[in-house]
DNA sequence: ATGAAAGCGCTAACAG
DNA sequence: CTGTTAGCGCTTTCAT
């Protein structure tokens, strides 16, 4: 009769059974054939470690083959809709190939990020992806240096020597601020987000080319803003709407951006897109809900999360051999009512 | 002169500075005091460690400590906003508290919920946050009767012996069902999520004592729907919708529930709320800047996370003397413009 | 004030 | 076909 036990490790089993600790962890392996074990003994092997319900103490595992089956995973804000699909799909993806996540959420803070990274670090991960906050990229660097695989989602550094899945932000502002264009503005204006990110400078630079490309001035005083925050959004709204002369659409660089842009339009009793045009960066499921469906710039969000996962796996599994790869994913505007033409 | 090395451990820090790797480990532990090692050795064994960027191996010391300082998070969908801002509070509160987060995504289905438990179990999480797809619990009472700490969110299971976190599902329900009697609806219909969830049968026991309270009685052919999706929404209102005499309100039981069925009500060409009223569970950031500013009932997503990851750290400290508690924060009604009066 | 050694649970090289 | 043993990196008891 066998003893349970809620922590039940080989040895017990291997006593309880009268086998050595290896025989038991060979059967338990699948490797029986490899190492010619009875037909009998492994299925009394199997047998008990199913009714004692073993479970193998990863822990050990990993501290002996050096490999936990984990990945880091670190993104700012577990909480916007962009990064939990994100999230989503690299567990999807993590998990059909047997790897569990550890989660941070850096709050859009390079201390935090630094903080997490250096938690999952410690807890050993085979390897990691981060959604940098983008200010600064000094402590990444050492990740790929000390052989660790590495790949950027999103935001990245241009010198980071390591795997990239990016949005193609460039191309995605042009065809938005094209968009615009076409449908007779010239007063655009834009709200950023963080200033020194990459994916805030390449839609910005798509910003400015697409004027240059029409032969639009660029008014500085119309490119406001620095975080991709709702509170960002609202304030730069705000002071874009209380100019004497308005500008006639506003370009927000992020979901919550906009957001924060139409609760100041709101709360200024203006109408969208009568009286300002806003097409914004991320799609939503509810954009096509609002008060004004809203024209926006849909990500691959799914696709950002699902190849991140799939890169960073093969650098795992070959780690000597790999090179660092970019993949930049388009966008897709999507039209719906918040842009208005316009006739000068 | 020290040498660097990518991955530095007691062993090497101890060979090179001559000491022996328990003093190292000890000063490194904050523990020189207590074991009166000479300052001198504690400033060159500290100053040697951060030269040489030394970062314990969680592993090896989880495996001796049998503690992790991680903690195990199973959520049925990252993606929901309602759960991922969940997330992001037992994250912020988990880091306050120096704990790690591994983050598994049920899809809403108890086979992975199934699954992901016993990846943690295997990674010897330090306790566990679950938010349960509800449907049932036979897998989750061993971990309580395995003295492994536990506490549910959301959704709950009346016999599990654990702490539980969850809304006043039941009263919000009320309120919601009788402003909607208040504003002289009478055929009011509800779309419910997965039956079997204790938030499912607590806020429909809320809908039927509405009506009791009130003597109307219950057309059960208003009561559609089995699932918390954006999918069941649209077919449940377009259930709804189609039926020869159209109920007046909509009771959508989640906020993908009341996104799905605004779909349909969109496609149906119908007007929110001249056509039909619509009162949602679950607050949302865009509630108020949708076509019709939409009146939810709102949790406290960030209590419930914050206070679920609090209870479980008392019960680490003290497993022994732990009692389970079960924390039940009430909602609240936000009116906003979906909900009209009607006269009879 | 410091070191030696055992052991957490596991795998794999080596030995038969 | 199976067992013995060493060791992954760490903490802690016991010894000095």
């Amino acid at each position: 009769m066998l003893e349970k036990s809620d922590r039940t490790t080989l040895k017990i089993l291997a006593d309880q059974l009268g086998f050595s600790v290896s025989t038991v962890s060979r059967v338990l392996n699948g490797k029986a054939a490899n190492y010619r074990i009875s037909k009998d003994t492994e299925t009394t092997i199997l047998s008990a470690a199913k009714e004692l319900n073993f479970v193998p103490n990863q822990l050990a595992r990993g501290l002996r083959l050096q490999k936990t089956l984990t990945i880091g995973l670190i993104i700012p804000d577990i909480s916007n809709p962009f990064f939990s699909s994100i999230a989503r799909s690299i567990e999807i993806e993590a998990r059909k190939l047997n790897y569990s996540i550890m989660l941070c959420d850096s709050h859009e803070s390079t201390y935090y990020e630094i903080d997490g990274l250096k938690q999952l670090l410690s807890r050993k991960v085979d390897g990691l992806i981060i959604s940098p906050v983008g200010e600064n990229d000094d402590h990444l660097k050492q990740i790929p240096e000390n052989g660790m695989p590495l790949v950027v989602i999103d935001r990245q550094f241009p010198k980071l020597n390591c795997s990239k899945v990016i949005s193609d932000n460039y191309h995605g502002a042009i065809e938005a601020v094209e968009y615009l264009i076409e449908h007779g503005h010239k007063k655009i204006a834009c709200i950023q987000g963080l200033l020194k990110s990459s994916v805030n400078q390449d839609r910005v630079r798509g910003y400015i080319d697409a004027h240059k490309r029409h032969n639009i001035p660029i008014d500085s005083s119309l490119l406001v803003g620095n975080s991709f925050g709702e509170q960002n959004g609202y304030l730069g709204a705000k002071l874009l709407l209380s100019k004497t002369t308005r500008p006639t659409a506003i370009f927000a660089l992020s979901n919550l951006i906009s957001l924060g842009a139409m609760r100041a339009i709101n709360e200024e009793g203006l109408k969208i897109p009568e009286d300002v045009s806003l097409l914004s960066f991320d799609e939503n499921p509810y954009s096509d809900f609002l008060a004004t469906p809203l024209t926006t710039i849909a990500q691959q969000n799914n696709n950002l999360g699902k190849m991140a996962m799939k890169i960073l796996y093969e650098q795992i599994c070959s780690p000597e051999t790999y090179k660092p790869i970019k993949v930049k994913l388009p966008t897709k505007l999507i039209k719906r009512k918040s842009v208005q033409q316009i006739n000068n």
